[in-house]
DNA sequence: TTTAGATAACTGGTATTACCAGTTAGTGAA
DNA sequence: TTCACTAACTGGTAATACCAGTTATCTAAA
């Protein structure tokens, strides 16, 4: 049974939360990088001048800004500009998810369920919004991808970007993401694999992978949609087994 | 036509970057963490004994510090414990998916048409996977809210707990988190919505809202997937017209 | 012996000062 | 006009000091 409150307490308040001076200036510069008064490219005054305007020590200013930097918001170079306000960007999401399944536990199995129903949408999606421009890069892509079909380093390297492209073309900005933290994470277990396997083997399998990145274009092109979820369902099925 | 390398240019030089102290002692942390050498609930050493483990000044210690609290690893609380390594959350995700959504780089369409799809996965697996508890924790869940149906601000509030309690039925680690994700941003729109309908509005909404949780949560009890698939689908998609 | 209270030894939060190593802009001479 | 030098920036870091809290210990009173 729950403990009877007394009744004064219920007046709501709130805990009575002291903030750091460094996170109180964290906020107001996000806030402001948030709301458009500081864009990217925008310069931020120096920690000299900072110090004047928030009328803080110089070691509280900069720890207000390694966390705006750490946080993606802005770039410190020394010597020069000092901080610069960052075009948003989606490395700090997708390098917060690798970490969050690195630390969570995650099994590669439970990442490739969900990466299987991510990428059948993103598919479907793609079969309908591509536009010539993103065949054409898929196009360009796979050409460059087929030269390397027998240099698996190389060919792991520009996986991404196929895949990328293919978010790209679905048009849907969390899909993008998505599809960037899956690709960055499977090419590090692809690289690990293959290292145990023959110069043969890993030839065999590339030839099966790019054959299986070229079905994909040909149904996207087309727009055709159950060809293209087939495909790549394929392609990504076979992927988990080769990496078993 | 791309611009002719120097032969010599071709040996693959990597940039020569130099990294502040601050960031090398980040790292440092952050990995002992990400490799379980830390675990959560573990003290960090005192700032000052960290100046002589790292044989760096308490400034420079600091700043280190603000960065692993600011990306969520560690908690720091004056006088006490100092650094405590926390618990894996996913607020951080949450929150720069916010801010991505904010700056204007993810549209709530966006979200949303991705969340379809998740939720759809989520409600699927979750036919099949659920154990007796999940459905006891579901039962007992939707009883609290159903106590609070009349009070929007309340049933808000108890909202992400019902759809995190069906992704934790569902099995998958990644839907979780990503289930989290959607339902702290959705929570703030809800929030924000509501303040501008009448009380009988939100009644009636809420009450509709609710008849849909109990649908779902009897179809997942059944085992019947696409009743539960139809039930999801209309609970978004009515949620997303009621805060268009 | 037990217990309450004072105290000493911590903790992080912040300010101050100082110096170094880079970059940039201005100044002067060739 | 051009080049080289210098002065005035920039951030990176160190050292020291003090404050405000917490915690543990010890002491004195019950």
């Amino acid at each position: 049974m729950p403990v009877k409150e007394n009744a004064a307490a219920a007046v709501n308040f709130r805990p009575a939360v002291t903030k750091r001076a460094s996170e109180i200036i964290y906020e107001q510069v996000k806030e402001m990088i948030l709301k458009g008064e500081l864009n990217p490219g925008d310069r931020l005054p120096s920690e000299r001048n900072m110090m004047e305007m928030f009328q803080r020590s110089r070691p509280t200013i900069r720890e207000a800004l390694r966390m705006l930097e750490r946080t993606g918001y802005i770039r410190i170079v020394a010597g020069s500009n000092g901080a610069v306000v960052l075009e948003p960007d989606d490395k700090n999401i997708q390098q917060t998810m690798e970490d969050a399944l690195q630390v969570g536990h995650i099994s590669l199995a439970e990442m490739s369920e969900y990466r299987r129903i991510s990428e059948d949408a993103t598919i479907v999606w793609a079969c309908s919004r591509r536009t010539d421009e993103d065949l054409a890069a898929l196009r360009a892509q796979l050409d460059k991808m087929a030269a390397c079909v027998e240099q698996p380093e190389e060919y792991i390297g520009m996986d991404p970007a196929y895949h990328g492209l293919l978010a790209k073309a679905a048009k849907n900005q969390v899909g993008i993401v998505m599809n960037k933290t899956f690709s960055a994470i499977n090419q590090n277990f692809m690289r690990t694999k293959i290292v145990g396997m023959t110069p043969a083997a890993q030839k065999k399998m590339f030839r099966k992978v790019h054959e299986m990145h070229e079905e994909i274009y040909r149904a996207v092109q087309a727009g055709d949609e159950q060809r293209a979820r087939t495909a790549m369902a394929q392609h990504l099925s076979a992927f988990e087994t080769d990496l078993k």
